[in-house]
DNA sequence: AGCATTTGTTAGTTACGCCTAACAATGTTA
DNA sequence: TAACATTGTTAGGCGTAACTAACAAATGCT
């Protein structure tokens, strides 16, 4: 992997741990070793060593045998990180027209790696899109119309790519 | 970093050469050791050690000291993974409004985790955009009328973030 | 309470991908 | 062509992050 010019303070992994403790403190009430690791389909020891590693930058409580439990620091960057998910999974879903399988795969891979600036420009463009349809019908649904039955729609002002039936 | 379901054939890193060799071959004549550590901004052993891997994968061509050749597979590969990165580079520059540099960075990452799925809708929502103005000012444009001033546009017949001043 | 199951930990291994230091080949030029 | 600079390689090390095997604590059941 190209070397990050800018230090990243937390791997991808680590920011998958975070999320994962996260969402299982929202789902059930207490998040565990073994529900981590189910979760993100990793063994459990990698789970009990991921966490010594975010105890150590005091992102999470976790004691021996005992459950887990964010910091409010640890609390801040997932939030942050879910933050970041929701809105690609938005995106691919309502504007790209992804199912939500492939669309919350691309999230969970894309929300490690995107600039800051590239996520706020995702988010602005999705409100963008709901605020202004533009006509009766929506930028999604015409873009649908776009692929589905691969036509632009009749009150479509564009030139080139005409020719494409 | 997740354990990927479906394991990938190569890896980010490995991508990352494939794309450079092909560029180096691009731009000058040779690609060599040197240039494309230059390139990756990642010192000459890498380089090596990263080739005798691409070597036994039948990616590349290299025997020591010499210029690198990509096979006809890793050139394959290569154009490929070029092909991501300009359609997701482009989708930054042209419908996100974001300068060249952070948009090459975010490609730079994204190429490597996108599913396929997602790149081709990417390409498909250019292709659509830029096929379909809708109205005398395009939807980048009217995009970039909402990012600056902050306002929708007139035509816009949407309800709701109204109150956003 | 006692034993079994589940859950969690430790220890040790592997692979990747970068690094530095040292050495070797190549190329340049006096 | 001999000396020097550039380029490339090897060897060895480090951090991350996964894994298995073996052990230990906690839980659950009778």
């Amino acid at each position: 992997m190209v070397k990050p010019q800018v230090e990243r303070q937390n791997t991808p992994s680590m920011e998958d741990y975070l999320e994962a403790i996260a969402m299982l403190r929202g789902e059930d009430k207490v998040a565990r070793v073994s529900q981590i690791s189910q979760k993100l389909k990793v063994k459990m020891p990698s789970v009990t060593s991921a966490l010594r590693k975010l105890s150590e930058k005091e992102l999470v409580l976790h004691q021996k045998y005992g459950y887990v439990e964010l910091t409010t620091e640890g609390d801040k960057m997932a939030k942050d990180i879910i933050r970041r998910h929701k809105a690609l999974s938005r995106f691919f879903t309502e504007i790209l027209d992804i199912e939500r399988e492939t669309a919350e795969e691309d999230a969970c891979k894309i929300e490690h790696v995107i600039s800051p600036l590239g996520l706020e420009r995702i988010i602005k463009f999705i409100e963008f899109v709901e605020a202004c349809p533009q006509g009766e019908v929506n930028l999604p649904k015409r873009y649908k119309h776009y692929l589905e039955p691969g036509e632009l729609p009749e009150d479509c002002l564009g030139k080139g790519l005409r020719e494409r039936k």
